[in-house]
RNA sequence: GCCGAUGUGGUGGAAUUGGUAGACACAACGGACUUAAAAUCCGUUGGCCUUUUGGCCGUGCGGGUUCAAGUCCCGCCGUCGGUACCA
């Protein structure tokens, strides 16, 4: 391919048109009160997921999203809109920090190198970025704004009346003593059991350990002293809001099977003279509880175990802590439990049922304890049925149903005052009673854990905290940012000690106090990353109030981003950690909206040519740099975007890209054709005459779907009805100039180097033409009257088969219509010798004759 | 197991939301140009039967609604994601 003759030199125009727009500045957007700002236009903020630079570079899976994003972003620009469409990057990550303990560089280093080649890679794309925005969440600039966020969540609480974060010093006025206090911030210190990784030198969150594990690392459950974040104060709001969103209805439902809202009540049981509580969803089958479970964590299994099950229940114990997670999700099939010997007492009866402990029951959920209903919960009849305990029904199935284990609604029975009612009415019934009698109350229980906040790597943001005589201080904002000293060595200590740790000189202050030695998780700085580009070189505040009301001003919707772009990874956690940064941000008066991302879509993933992942280890990732080489960028943009759905899953093939390459070949010579020397000179057909009417119908045509076409994301077709525009104006033997200049506006926003040199060697020879480039000019507006034929092709079925189809006049009525179908040579054919029984009329579309 | 997507030619995918299934591409085949090739241009291309005209079948499978179903309803099957004892 490299041999062969160019198609057009791409090679030489795209770095130009590239540079050109970096002198000009073309896609750079003004700032509220900056020279060029209008506030009278309307702003549109669309926003890519901003990648993690790896060593690796780009792959083809990350241009799909920014294609995406870029043509609508010059297609809003083109309509009259101050457009905001940033890039950036998620800098901090533990790659870079393994190279710094491999080679002892900075980690800074080999990440600038990383970012300066995605800059590269990015800018040969031709993205219409305003990369006077470009962020890095590992800029000290940044890094001082994302550690004052962590300061307002330290001095925020959750207010219970309102649910809405306010400044702690409410509570302080309120005369709270310091402990109190410290148990309410958003972010708070506890010490937890938490997910700690030896090989990788840290803990994790929940939501991150499954990631990791899968690559391999081990990962082991630690006491530690951890910084959480208050996130299950939001939990409901989190779920309510996702309400207004424009986001695929599968995101939103995984959001709240995360967050994993269940309604029931909490129930005391009586063990001895202890209580224990319980929640459940169902308490209208109270009366069938015939067991009680206990974690094995459970405090009180200690104290109530009786003598002769003593052993046996220490053994279970000691057996279910040194079992792994991967283990116990992998035997979770076979219940395993020990009896205690304590006996509870069922309130609603007084019936003595026995006490177990099995690890079914996790500690972490709920109160850690549960009454057990075999006879309508599954897992519970799986160990009841193993360890031999009564099963007892409750709730009458539906006709019907022959479950051996009913789960679903139906009528109480067996259980006295409930029997009769319906599962709903006995809900309200139990509770009320409960309630009445103080064992017990309605209660809501989220999945949501808070969020473990903290790491003990080098390579992120240092806490801005210091610890004096046993207590956590915020430092003043004038010291932010607050950055992590250089270290000789980068290795991780080998046991749950920071890394920041071995840093004694910036560890112990000459107060006496000592720093915060954890850092933040990298998703710290992706949290509020949307933000800062609207204001990104500002130091005196994350964001102003100016820009914040224009980028992210609420526009009708709840979400400042007009439309956000990326992957299903981020589906959950990302996604969830923003919402709740900025609900605490909008709440404490930073933020003017409840939400951060109005409309969300996500890309596809795009795999091998083989069908598979791309990955490094299969060897079918593409480099976008190679298909730059070979084909151009316009080539892969348009590929991109050719191949099919946005949000679809699809396969890389470079054949498709050599079908769009030669689509802009024949685009290319349109305008220019090659002499005998093989130079390229303007093509002999164009003229500056009128286009006949074909010609206006199939340009006016593609004027009106693709801009439609970019309007619901539809590329694929937008492309392939310009291939058809192409195709036709490629006919003409005089091919007149406005036409073709229709296509190379449309076709701007897809390919637009190619598109911005035809029209510049256009404007050379024909002085009409406006002088400012395609980007800056406005989108063209169609002529409804060339799209309306006067004769349209009416087909006519006999049965619902197609048997003609007939031309008639476009305005003919449903009669007429009617009487040239049954008049057709081929129709009679078919009705001869049957009964007409009905004839349906579609104006403009079909004739169906029913006869038989 | 549960939840969510998805299933259309040899391939990627179209189809105004009930109205001509296969647009546009890729691949393949044939032709033009060329000493030859590449590139380009022009044709053919869902399957089966038919010399043509034409006919029959066809959107994962089985039913249904309708004048008319890829599209709506019911029941299955396959593939791909996510999730996993959450009481």
């Amino acid at each position: 391919m490299s041999q062969r003759r160019k198609q057009f030199p791409f090679d030489t125009f795209e770095p130009r048109w590239q540079q050109h727009w970096e002198e000009e500045k073309t896609f750079s957007v003004p700032n509220p009160g900056e020279e060029g700002f209008d506030a009278d236009k309307p702003k549109y903020y669309a926003l890519d997921m901003f990648p993690y630079p790896s060593g690796s570079g780009l792959h083809v899976g990350h241009p799909e999203g920014y294609t995406a994003t870029d043509i609508i972003c010059r297609y809003k620009k083109m309509n009259g809109h101050q457009v905001l469409h940033p890039m950036g990057w998620d800098a901090f990550g533990l790659p870079a920090e393994q190279h710094a303990i491999k080679t002892g560089e900075h980690p800074r280093v080999n990440t600038e190198n990383n970012i300066n080649n995605f800059r590269r890679q990015l800018k040969s794309l031709g993205f219409a970025y305003d990369w006077e925005r470009e962020v890095a969440t590992t800029d000290p600039e940044y890094v001082k704004w994302t550690q004052w966020i962590f300061l307002q969540l330290y001095h925020s609480y959750c207010c219970e009346e309102t649910g809405q974060a306010r400044p702690i010093s409410e509570l302080e006025e309120k005369g709270l003593s310091r402990e109190e206090i410290d148990e309410k911030r958003l972010a708070f210190v506890a010490d937890t059991p938490v997910n700690w990784s030896p090989d990788l030198g840290t803990v994790l969150a929940n939501e991150e350990v499954e990631e990791w594990k899968s690559k391999g690392h081990t990962v082991e459950r630690r006491p530690l002293r951890q910084w959480m974040l208050r996130i299950t104060a939001f939990a409901q709001r989190l779920i309510d809001d996702l309400d207004d969103l424009d986001w695929p209805e599968g995101i939103k439902m995984l959001q709240r099977n995360w967050i994993g809202r269940s309604d029931g009540a909490e129930v005391q049981f009586k063990i001895g003279d202890d209580e224990v509580t319980v929640f459940t969803t169902r308490p209208d089958t109270l009366f069938g509880a015939t067991y009680m479970v206990l974690a094995p964590e459970h405090p009180l299994v200690e104290k109530i175990v009786t003598a002769d099950q003593k052993a046996a229940a220490e053994e279970y114990i000691k057996s279910c802590s040194t079992k792994s997670d991967l283990e116990r999700t992998e035997l979770a099939k076979d219940k395993t439990g020990v009896d205690t010997g304590a006996k509870a007492i069922n309130p609603v009866n007084g019936e003595e049922i026995p006490v177990w402990i099995a690890d079914y029951v996790m500690m972490g959920y709920g109160t850690g304890a549960i009454m057990a209903v075999p006879a309508h919960d599954d897992r519970d009849y799986e160990f009841a049925e193993k360890f031999d305990i009564p099963i007892i029904e409750v709730v009458q199935a539906p006709e019907g149903n022959e479950d051996k284990c009913f789960t679903g609604q139906g009528t109480a029975v067996n259980s006295d005052f409930l029997d009769g009612l319906s599962t709903a009415d006995a809900k309200e019934k139990i509770i009320a009673w409960l309630e009445e009698k103080s064992l017990g109350k309605r209660t809501i229980n989220y999945k949501l854990r808070d969020w473990l906040f903290s790491r003990q790597r080098y390579w992120g943001e240092p806490f801005p905290i210091v610890w004096r005589d046993g207590h956590h201080y915020g430092i003043d904002e004038s010291e932010l940012p607050l950055l992590a000293p250089e270290l000789d060595d980068y290795k991780p200590t080998g046991n749950p000690e920071p890394t920041l740790a071995k840093a004694a000189e910036w560890v112990e202050l000459d107060d006496g106090s000592i720093r915060e030695t954890n850092t933040m998780p990298q998703w710290a700085g992706s949290c509020w990353y949307y933000a800062r580009y609207c204001d990104a070189r500002n130091s005196e505040a994350f964001i102003s109030k100016e820009a914040e009301a224009y980028w992210l001003g609420a526009n009708g919707n709840p979400g400042g981003v007009d439309l956000y772009i990326g992957g299903t990874e981020h589906a959950v956690l990302h996604l969830l950690y923003a919402r709740f940064w900025h609900k605490v941000l909008f709440d404490l008066g930073h933020l003017s909206t409840p939400e951060p991302f109005h409309k969300l879509v996500n890309q596809g993933l795009i795999m091998g040519e083989d069908g598979q992942k791309m990955s490094k280890s299969r060897g079918n990732v593409v480099n976008p740099d190679e298909v730059v080489e070979q084909y151009g960028a316009d080539s892969l943009r348009l590929y991109e975007m050719f191949m099919g759905p946005l949000e679809q899953v699809k396969p890389w093939s470079m054949k498709g890209v050599e079908g769009v390459y030669r689509f802009l070949g024949r685009v290319w010579r349109l305008v220019y054709e090659a002499d005998q020397e093989g130079e390229w000179q303007l093509r002999s057909q164009l003229t500056d005459g009128e286009p006949d009417a074909a010609t206006n119908k199939v340009v006016h045509a593609t004027i009106k779907k693709v801009g439609e076409d970019i309007n619901s994301l539809a590329f694929n077709t937008a492309i392939s009805q310009m291939m058809v525009c192409s195709n036709e104006l490629g006919k003409l033997e005089q091919l007149p100039v406005s036409s073709v200049v229709s296509l190379l506006q449309v076709l701007n926003p897809f390919a637009p180097h190619i598109t911005e040199e035809l029209y510049s060697a256009l404007q050379g020879a024909y002085s009409d033409l406006p002088k400012s480039d395609l980007a800056n000019q406005d989108w063209p507006e169609y002529v409804e009257d060339y799209l309306v034929e006067d004769e349209i092709e009416l087909v006519v079925q006999v049965n619902g088969k197609v048997r003609d189809k007939i031309k008639v006049a476009a305005d003919a009525s449903k009669d007429e219509c009617e009487e040239l179908a049954k008049a057709s040579e081929k129709v009679q054919g078919h009705i001869d010798g049957l009964t007409v029984r009905k004839v349906i009329v579609v104006p403009g579309r079909l004739v169906n004759i029913v006869a038989n």
